[in-house]
DNA sequence: GTGAAAGCGCTAACAT
DNA sequence: ATGTTAGCGCTTTCAC
């Protein structure tokens, strides 16, 4: 009979009845910064085996945010509003936001009494479920690649140095050094403000104390360096090996292909859908974690050569 | 009191009783595809100024369809399923399909009595709208650049030759041509598959014919003929122009920067969403129309040389 | 103009 | 086990 007259139920009505919408509100601070749409796939992975929908709202904070990486506390009743409007007005079950950078938003996100996972941002809010990516572990790994390949003058180029990623990498590559038995030579190290351009002028004044090997914190600074490497007559990786961070779509496209890390973006939006769904039914791996954390990986392409 | 008590009125019931919910289904083929995130940011800029929202189905066809660029045919039961389970099950008030590649999709969208635009695709079926992007003028206006900077061995690296924009932006080149009294040369003309590689081998091939320019039909197929340029000891732009087409992350990275087409995917969204709105109130410039194109543009770069 | 009442399509509670 | 009914919160109709 259901099959015969094509019975189709009415969700309208099921969610007013059930005050449960299956609808999961994915509020991103903008779809267009580079983590947000793998983000949303992963998330749209996780749903395909659940009768979840997501409800998507593009904050478009980009163009008002640009190179302002800590000044997202200004935008907080924007956030909030969006917030209200998709758990009272819409009435999500839960909401999943993703952030642009990674970057503490604590106290951004008020408690609305419905899950809230934050992915690609930390928060220490307790009512709130941070999904992110491994930095430290990653950043060590890649040190020690470079020591391995028998490097011992190895630059750095940091993203803004008050920045939460830049700090967790820095402190990942010193570990690298320190079980190595080196220290890193603070001429050696320079500030950078994750763009192509400071990539180019960090390694400009690098180069002057001939490293051997420079790790840059992102896939455009270390693509500024290799620039600057260029320019100085020098080779990639036959002078000076590189190593960025992101694994950007433009690491597979300059000359020579850039050995880069992974940031797992796809598993954040999975972990974050599965940890949405299992809080509201109150079960499963994530249903009581209030963090968790993505492992990244190491890309080997051809910017890293061994030395003797 | 209404302000006094915090009421929000309660969107479900709302929509019980008016059998709208204001939402409207974004169903995008795949949203790590290039033109797609975009698309939705321009989607999300309209509906910012109206009470609609938009719930995202990701159909993740990346994968299943990697380079099989006229099988989607193949996906029409994926299709069909997901736009039944969005207008009847979800009940959205129209959909706006996001095409993943430029291509003819006629045929594959039943009509469910709803709006249904099309993105970045065309169709003709008639309860379809479909907002597309513009071909065939702005190559004919690639061709005329090249021609004007003195360029007369102009070659040209076409996408696969049975796909519509290979073929438009062929006609557009040869109105060019014709307009300023010159013939394409057969043998100035290599059929690629959209990829770099294929830009590589065509390219060295048209080497041996002494092009001054190559027009290729999209960024990654231009950078692949850069590289077959550089390996051949020639110079971009010096000894040989190249123009791309998508204005893809990487032109502006490649050496020299890449000389392309801009599709304003942002325009196509705003467009779509728009269209779908003024489809639903059945008032506006777009609620009788089929079909809406928006105009592409140059973006003038460095790989393109003025000759005497 | 103001107010009461019916009913959208479902689910959960209750009665048989 | 099976059937009946109340009610979710709104809008629209109808009566006053």
């Amino acid at each position: 009979m259901i099959a015969k007259t094509n019975y189709q139920p009415n969700q309208i009505a099921k969610s007013l009845r059930t005050k449960r919408t299956n609808i999961i509100g994915v509020l991103a601070e903008d779809i267009l910064a580079f983590p947000t749409a793998r983000i949303i796939n992963g998330i749209s992975e996780y749903m395909e085996h659940t009768d979840y929908q997501i409800l998507l709202l593009n904050l478009r904070m980009l163009d008002s945010l640009l190179n302002q990486y800590n000044q997202i506390i200004h935008q907080k009743d924007k956030i909030r509003q969006a917030l209200s409007f998709l758990i009272f007005g819409t009435k999500v079950d839960a909401v999943i936001y993703i952030g642009m950078f990674d970057r503490d938003i604590s106290g951004v996100i008020e408690n609305m009494n419905k899950p809230i996972i934050v992915a690609y941002s930390t928060s220490s809010d307790d009512h709130v479920c941070s999904v992110t990516y491994e930095n430290e572990a990653v950043s060590a790994e890649s040190a020690r690649h470079l020591i391995d390949c028998g490097h011992r003058r190895i630059a750095v180029i940091t993203g803004l140095a008050d920045t939460a990623p830049a700090q967790k990498r820095l402190h990942g590559i010193n570990t690298a050094f320190k079980e190595a038995g080196l220290v890193l030579d603070n001429a050696l190290v320079k500030h950078g403000d994750w763009e192509r351009a400071s990539g180019y002028s960090c390694m400009k004044e690098l180069l002057e104390h001939k490293p051997t090997a420079v790790l840059a914190m992102n896939d455009f600074m270390a693509i500024g360096a290799m620039e600057a490497i260029k320019d100085a007559k020098l080779r990639v990786p036959e002078d000076v090996s590189v190593m960025g961070f992101d694994n950007r779509e433009v690491s597979d496209f300059v000359f020579p292909k850039l050995t880069t890390v992974e940031i797992n973006l796809k598993a954040i939006g999975f972990a974050a859908a599965q940890a949405a769904a299992e809080k509201l039914s109150d079960d499963g791996q994530y249903a009581n974690e209030s963090s968790v954390i993505i492992p990244s990986r190491l890309i080997l392409r051809d910017t890293v050569a061994q030395i003797l």
